[in-house]
DNA sequence: TATTGTTATACTCTATAACTATA
DNA sequence: TATAGTTATAGAGTATAACAATA
């Protein structure tokens, strides 16, 4: 799995596979990092996306950030609400939305998986060097802006 | 979502999160792409390598090659083979496993989507140079190594 | 009229374990 | 005994459309 599964005979397309292929596997990674506690990586992007902001988020936040529609926001949040992380607040002025926010017991749980899954990116990105690191966020913002230009077409 | 949704102080993080979310988008478009024809990814991935093979695939190679269980490849064959894009045949000599071949529909199928997705590639590749498409290459091929290592621990 | 969130529906994928047939 | 594939089950994510309450 460290090679492609598949030989490609044009470079963008190896490039783009190639970045294809590393998220298939961080993905097996972060599943065994999330769990128990977590069921999923969305739910860990969630979490995150709450612990991180500087304002309270509301549902369409969360589903605008993180490309998830918000009918389904309603069921990862019942979900996360329902193992107590997390709770909806009435937000003053707008009898329509909910301020999502971590609940003690969701906090201390994204700080934990937070820990495991820095020690594992750690242990993965220890790989590269600090150039490299660099060079990797600027390509890969790049292929992010190529797909913002292609999802507008 | 050209930029992260969240601000990370490490670089390492960093990195690792920015190749996350480019494949989080890669998803997104990678669904537009892939209908109506197939319902996923996961097929998508299942029919390329079937292409791309140059021997008889069983399912037990597919199962390795995508790191997807094999009860679950069961599944997932049944609905192409349900479609007519593929058919499992008897081995000669091992009377426990198949072979998975495209069907004419099949090929005809992939071939389209991976014109399609190839001009999607292209467009979203065209951001970078050619040395960049060599940098990414190698820069997630070492992260991919880094996951390696991770798994074994 | 537009927006926020919910409900309903119907697939698809995934993880796990127990099972059958064959090697 | 081990391996290839199937079956069964339950949980989780996704896309889509219709809906109620509020702005």
């Amino acid at each position: 799995m460290v090679e492609l599964p598949i030989r490609l005979n044009d470079k963008p397309h190896e490039a783009l596979m190639s970045v294809w292929w590393t998220s298939l596997m961080l993905k097996k990674i972060s599943t065994k990092i999330f769990q128990p506690e977590l069921a999923s990586e969305a739910q860990f992007n969630i979490l995150v996306l709450l612990k991180e902001a500087h304002k309270p988020l509301t549902q369409n936040d969360l589903s605008r950030k993180l490309l998830v529609d918000k009918s389904n926001i309603t069921g990862l949040l019942d979900r996360l609400e329902k193992q107590g992380l997390l709770v909806r607040t009435n937000v003053e002025g707008d009898r329509r939305s909910y301020h999502i926010e971590l609940t003690r017991e969701g906090r201390r749980v994204v700080n934990k998986l937070d820990k495991r899954y820095t020690s594992a990116v750690e242990s993965v990105m220890n790989e590269l060097s600090a150039e490299e690191h660099e060079a990797l966020i600027s390509l890969t913002k790049k292929v992010r802006s190529g797909i913002i230009k292609q999802l507008e077409e």
